[in-house]
DNA sequence: CTTAATCATGCGTGTTATTGCGCGTTGTGG
DNA sequence: CCACAACGCGCAATAACACGCATGATTAAG
């Protein structure tokens, strides 16, 4: 292992559990926990994570940073993500919307489970290439560059012959009166023909996602099984969302 | 060995392993650890890896997962991809097959060329993301994992719909007696069907595809256009094409 | 055919990066 | 206030490094 590799790898795992503990790294790499201290204190200088007692944490700014160049999902994205990834069980079909959201989904279903993933965003049919258990389809038809995802007629129609237990819906507002919103109609379109060919259709809402509203609706409320969101408990939108009937699943 | 045909594996090792160990590949190539470590370092100048200690490392950490899956090009193809990238034109539509070499020509492609890409790769369609010029249309089905390409009978019944100008093909052999050929049976059947809706085909041949051959028969040498490839010009395969009537495009 | 030039290569030399360990210091939790 | 773990720092050993130079091979020019 080089020592750069060791640094990159730090990094990675610092993203993926969001943060570092120097005696278990040190354990686990087989070098000294000096090294591990070291390579943070060089990580720290250089702005790419917080030093603290006992290991790392993420920046806290900086991320998004990073995070919009890579593709890289923030912490609360990832969060949802993790929780939206445990409503898969094996040998499931999934439909799997784009967006970042649901691109830290891919990410986050273990690689080795059986299942059945349909999506019309080419950046996750991308990562699932390292799921070797994840049989993949792909919804073909115009690609969307803003969300990068295929939409318009022939990519609903190619939808049409799916049969979905679920469906991982990402939006961009969740509002209790104007329902699920984003921000471009035939997205929108198509995001709706995809929640009419699955069993269940769960949205990924990030707090941020949360009260918002956008220009285009996709379905109302009543018609999804439940959001997927890591904003806090006793949230008022989210009070609202429960006295409407919708079933809120929470991201601990 | 000559010394770019050192550096190419370099980056092909690079490729496969997602690092390089200077010490290593001096002791596998036979030579000094110094030559190594010059390569590396013209390698790195030249913006295709990363130069750290020990070794070196794929250009970004990001790319890295990229590079593993294929995503990086050696020397070779990117020769290759930038000659196939010139013979597209403004407002033309072009057939893009997957792999390596059609990912380069995706990305060897002007940015603000205006251009009507197909392709049954989600890959070569994320990587037009940064095109803004591009009009891209997925073609969608069940995901080849091996190749990272859409294929079977729905991704063919796709295709049906394309009328293009240019199909660039890639292939892993170009034998003048078996032609083009490759390594899966449905994916031989997608290229063919892709063939059949272009215009033009023309082959993307890196000179290490010349004169090897691979189970699946794709199409017989007579049914391309042309050849693009960075083999010597008196290659004596090539002479062969030549005779059989193929046209040969040089990537100087 | 000969000579000059260019290039890649290997080796010696001095320099720099990395590492593990000891030691005194500092932060944390009881 | 105390015990303990984590910490930063300096040290020395090791490995990797860049640089310069001479050698041998290939190529270009005469």
């Amino acid at each position: 292992m080089l020592p750069a590799q060791r640094r990159d790898l730090l990094l990675t795992r610092l993203e993926r559990d969001g943060r570092l503990v120097a005696k278990d790294l040190a354990a686990e790499l087989g070098v000294a926990e000096d090294s591990v201290r070291r390579d943070l204190r060089e990580l720290a200088a250089a702005g790419l994570c917080q030093r603290v007692y006992g290991g790392a944490l993420p920046v806290s700014p900086a991320v998004a940073d990073y995070a919009t160049r890579g593709g890289v999902a923030t912490e609360s994205k990832r969060r949802v993500a993790a929780a939206a990834a445990r409503l898969v069980r094996p040998d499931m079909t999934v439909l799997l919307d784009g967006g970042t959201t649901a691109l830290a989904v891919a990410r986050a279903l273990p690689h080795d489970l059986r299942v059945t993933v349909v999506t019309h965003s080419p950046t996750v049919a991308v990562a699932l290439l390292e799921h070797p258990g994840a049989e993949v389809f792909v919804l073909g038809g115009r690609l969307f560059k803003h969300s990068a995802v295929t939409s318009g007629a022939a990519a609903v129609e190619a939808a049409q012959w799916v049969h979905a237990d679920l469906f991982l819906l990402g939006v961009t507002g969740v509002h209790h009166e104007t329902g699920l919103t984003t921000g471009d109609a035939d997205e929108a379109a198509m995001k709706r023909a995809l929640a009419a060919r699955s069993a269940d259709t769960y949205v990924l809402a990030s707090s941020e996602k949360i009260g918002a509203a956008s220009p285009f609706t996709v379905l109302p409320l009543s018609e999804v099984s439940g959001i997927v969101t890591d904003a806090p408990e006793d949230h008022p939108v989210l009070d609202g969302l429960r006295r409407g009937g919708t079933p809120v699943v929470m991201a601990d």
